[in-house]
DNA sequence: CTGAAAGCGCTAACAC
DNA sequence: GTGTTAGCGCTTTCAG
């Protein structure tokens, strides 16, 4: 095991001290043209690497970022993951990953031990179980900056990026009132959650723009998973005046629903019209295969380091004033099979 | 900013000295029992924290262990993630990602800032670029413990956790046998990736064991995409005396092996067999349900995570000879509509 | 332009 | 049992 060399080792290999070694190595002023160069080549030559924790220890800054998730399993989390590690790591970042599991305890450990761990900010989507928001409120008065991602609450004033749940929402709906569908339903999320409650009203919002009316019974309150698809199209056909196509809030519910209709032998998108919310990976694959509304994972990381980025070299007191604390991306519809029963074109207004 | 509280400021509150709160928060012994209950109560009260950068520059310990994979985009590696920071937290050490993005020069930053992070051990699975390992070596030669999991070498010496590929794609080739198949091609991977040979091998033996002859004209070598997969079944359709079944040696190779047999409206799995690796989420939802070979992903996390755990604690050194260095898990057939012309029972062999 | 010295917060040796 | 001291590797005053 051979030993780390230290910027002591340096030194004394050229008969220099530690302070001229260390200002070289930092092209701080102080110090000759000459000896700077001689110090960097010999650093290099001794294969030196700066001690990081030695460096945060007296500068307080660690140049790791924590990021908070609730699952890396979860396809949207690592995606994000994705964004956030590449810019980081191109502004000499490093990324610190935990798990909340959708549990607030462990979030509340998670900050306990960024915060042991000195990072310079924290990222974090909300776990679905949080209610109490004191922790996270307890970072931003430390004046640690911190930004959420995906999952965030406004009420807290604390920044954020995300993706426009409502205009997404609006996208979809009005996609299908375009491709001639004129009972639409929507299978809608857990209402506590500010992102389903948004796609709902984006629905109803471009219902009414479209001068449909908004029918409550179309309307199926699910929770989220392939079976809750199912039964809201059990549930929607078995109306006097059925639906003949579905927003569904995210992609699971649309896969759920095409199942169904599978098994019902109704025709899609010809009888019925369906679009899901997230763009999952399984839905380009499926047949018919899932229009569905992208979210811009990768950018949402990227976009939510920079700005935590900006926080964190702004010093946290201002930025609240002087960035844009709140970076709503636009989400991009992806139309498949699963509603297109007119071909695409520009002009799809009526 | 409410300032961070020290030892000093316990200290100072009970007319105690640094050394002894030190020794009464981490239960030394050398305190009085009454003390080290004083302190840690009066600890509680203060919220002290303890301040890990200290920790580790006073202990050379970090508690942190540093986690290279190629993307975490790539589901299967999130899915790893997962299993790695769940058993890392349960035993107090935290995560630091580093994406090689496939490329062996980020791999190298990426070892270089884990050590100057003075990370506990490296958990890497190599990535595809990689041809000159010496990296790698490196690590191991500097004591500081190194486990790969998934994409490992072999020849380096270095501890590692994969899955069994050779029984895995073995299975696969047995169940096409069992279920009636008797022309099984195989859709092969790029031959320099050692993962995809086993694979390969793995058919040939099963092949064999089976008393079915191993014909080179049913194997396809593509570069694993769904495009390969469509490919793959042009060519073998065309033959002479064409397969009745393919074993792909991945999922997406299956895919497109299935939407090309769809196209060409060979019935799956009455006509055909379809049965792929990795069990990618989409199999489940795809239609006909696609069969393949679970990685258990999760479990080579936390094995991974484990391992690596023992030769940080037992010391680098011995681990070698101490621990077993090569987990191989085992892998889990799952089996669907693609492949599954009758009715799975106990006693399949003929 | 360079050196000496202090200190970030913690723990471990060695006193007492 | 508790205190004193030193030092992990680095940066940053303050002197020279």
């Amino acid at each position: 095991m051979s030993r780390k060399v230290t910027i002591a080792d340096i030194a004394r290999e050229l008969n220099l001290t530690g302070a001229t070694v260390s200002r070289a190595l930092n092209n701080r002023p102080g110090t000759s043209e000459s000896t700077r160069r001689l110090v960097q080549a010999t650093a290099e030559r001794m294969r030196y690497q700066r001690d990081r924790i030695a460096y945060s220890l007296r500068s307080g800054r660690s140049h790791i970022i924590g990021v908070i998730i609730p699952s890396a399993e979860i396809n949207f989390f690592g995606s994000v993951i994705h964004g956030i590690e590449n810019m980081a790591n191109q502004h000499g970042y490093n990324v610190l990953i935990y798990q909340s599991n959708e549990l607030p305890a462990f979030e509340r450990k998670g900050i306990a031990t960024f915060l042991g761990t000195r990072v310079d900010g924290i990222l974090a989507s909300i776990a679905k179980e949080t209610t109490d928001f004191r922790h996270y409120l307890e970072v931003k008065e430390r004046g640690l900056p911190l930004v959420f991602f995906d999952r965030a609450n406004d009420s807290l004033h604390i920044p954020s990026v995300v993706v426009d749940d409502f205009k997404g929402a609006w996208y979809a709906t009005e996609h299908l009132v375009h491709q001639g569908y004129r009972r639409i339903a929507h299978i809608a999320g857990q209402q506590h959650l500010k992102i389903f409650r948004d796609r709902l009203e984006g629905y109803k919002a471009a219902l009414a723009a479209n001068n449909l009316p908004v029918d409550d019974t179309l309307i199926y309150y699910g929770n989220v998973s392939i079976e809750a698809g199912r039964q809201a199209v059990r549930h929607l056909l078995a109306q006097a005046r059925p639906p003949d196509a579905v927003f569904a809030v995210e992609d699971f519910s649309a896969l759920g629903a095409i199942k169904e209709l599978k098994d019902r032998q109704v025709s899609i998108p010809g009888e019925f019209g369906v679009i899901g919310f997230a763009n999952e990976a399984f839905g380009e694959h499926i047949t018919p295969s899932l229009s569905s509304i992208d979210q811009q994972t990768v950018q949402m990381g990227k976009e939510a380091f920079k700005l935590l980025l900006e926080m964190i070299e702004g010093g946290a007191g201002q930025v609240q004033h002087h960035t844009k604390s709140r970076i709503i991306l636009e989400p991009v519809p992806v139309f498949r099979q699963s509603s297109l029963r007119r071909p695409l074109h520009g002009g799809q207004q009526p």
